[in-house]
DNA sequence: TAGCATTCCCTGCAGATAAC
DNA sequence: GTTATCTGCAGGGAATGCTA
């Protein structure tokens, strides 16, 4: 009782003194997603270096301009400084696809996970490296380091950055493999559209490209000249490719959540699901077969 | 045997929602 | 209006399996 009586004591001062207790949010929304959009700064990071609630701020994202909100709450919103100024363009998510281009290229030329790791900017941190390119967006600035070293390593000799003999010439396996193309298969004005093809025969994605890998020996078979000699032939691809869609969607007709999967499975935890359904990682042989069995279906109800 | 590739574990963020 | 909690997911470090 006490304190509502002080309560109202306070509303009727900051009234007198025109200060209701409550004013628009305007101001502070604005600044709010200014620290957001301009500076880089997370919600929850300007939550805690206001000393607001992390959903106080989420909701100032939205709100519109003249939505009340309690001034004392404004305040603190107001007093907040940014930190580490990144602009929009730099944290804003891109197009991957590009970028994932220039380091299977410079694989294909025999760079290691480790120096690539330090020189696209993954920060030395190889799973890292060796994950992005799985990834279905990155950010700008990613992207725009990922361009830095490509320029400065396309024309390099691995031996330079220490790499021996031995795992360039393995590197250069794991990209034939999986048919990652060198530098000089990709035009600088076309890697980073999504339709564009590596050529590496001056005829890809035809017939005539698949015979001209026959006939000069270039090897792997590139995937579009594959895919136009199996359309030419009338055939259907024999290689087994994983389908998150077809995962997901057995999931959900079970009710089950990842982290079900997971613990049928005997998995330590639901991780390796999840990017099993968002495609950023693929199940092993072994993962993909005792997944179906714990599914109940085949391996091949698994597939795209 | 070295080191690359994958998986696990942990932490933190964002969205949704119930409770205060 | 604000806080607390849960879920889904991403990223970093470490451990482990695999391969040349």
């Amino acid at each position: 009782m006490l304190r509502r009586r002080q309560r109202q004591k306070r509303v009727r001062y900051q009234h007198s003194v025109g200060q209701p207790p409550k004013m628009p949010a305007g101001e502070a929304a604005r600044h709010v997603r200014w620290l957001h959009d301009q500076c880089g700064m997370s919600l929850a990071h300007i939550a805690r270096a206001s000393g607001t609630s992390p959903s106080t701020t989420r909701r100032l994202m939205h709100v519109t301009d003249d939505e009340p909100m309690y001034r004392h709450v404004a305040e603190k919103i107001l007093r907040t400084r940014p930190e580490e100024p990144m602009s929009l363009e730099q944290s804003a998510h891109v197009d991957p696809i590009g970028s994932q281009r220039r380091a299977q290229a410079l694989v294909a030329l025999g760079f290691t996970g480790p120096v690539l790791a330090v020189e696209l900017g993954f920060n030395g941190h190889v799973p890292n490296f060796w994950r992005f390119f799985q990834a279905t967006v990155i950010n700008a600035t990613r992207r725009d380091r990922i361009a830095a070293g490509y320029t400065k390593l396309q024309y390099a000799d691995p031996a330079d950055f220490g790499v021996d003999n031995q795992r360039a010439a393995r590197l250069r396996n794991i990209a034939k493999e999986r048919a990652w193309a060198p530098p000089s298969c990709w035009d600088s004005d076309t890697i980073d559209d999504p339709e564009a093809i590596p050529e590496w025969t001056g005829a890809c994605g035809t017939p005539r490209g698949r015979y001209i890998h026959e006939r000069d020996k270039i090897r792997p078979v590139c995937k579009p000249c594959a895919r136009a000699a199996r359309e030419a032939a009338g055939q259907e691809p024999a290689t087994r490719v994983f389908s998150p869609d077809a995962l997901a969607a057995l999931l959900a007709n079970r009710g089950w959540l990842a982290p079900d999967l997971s613990a049928r499975m005997g998995l330590a935890g639901p991780d390796s699901v999840y990017r099993w359904l968002s495609g950023k990682a693929l199940p092993s042989q072994v993962s993909w077969d005792l997944m179906a069995s714990t599914l109940g279906v085949t391996i091949e109800d698994l597939e795209a």
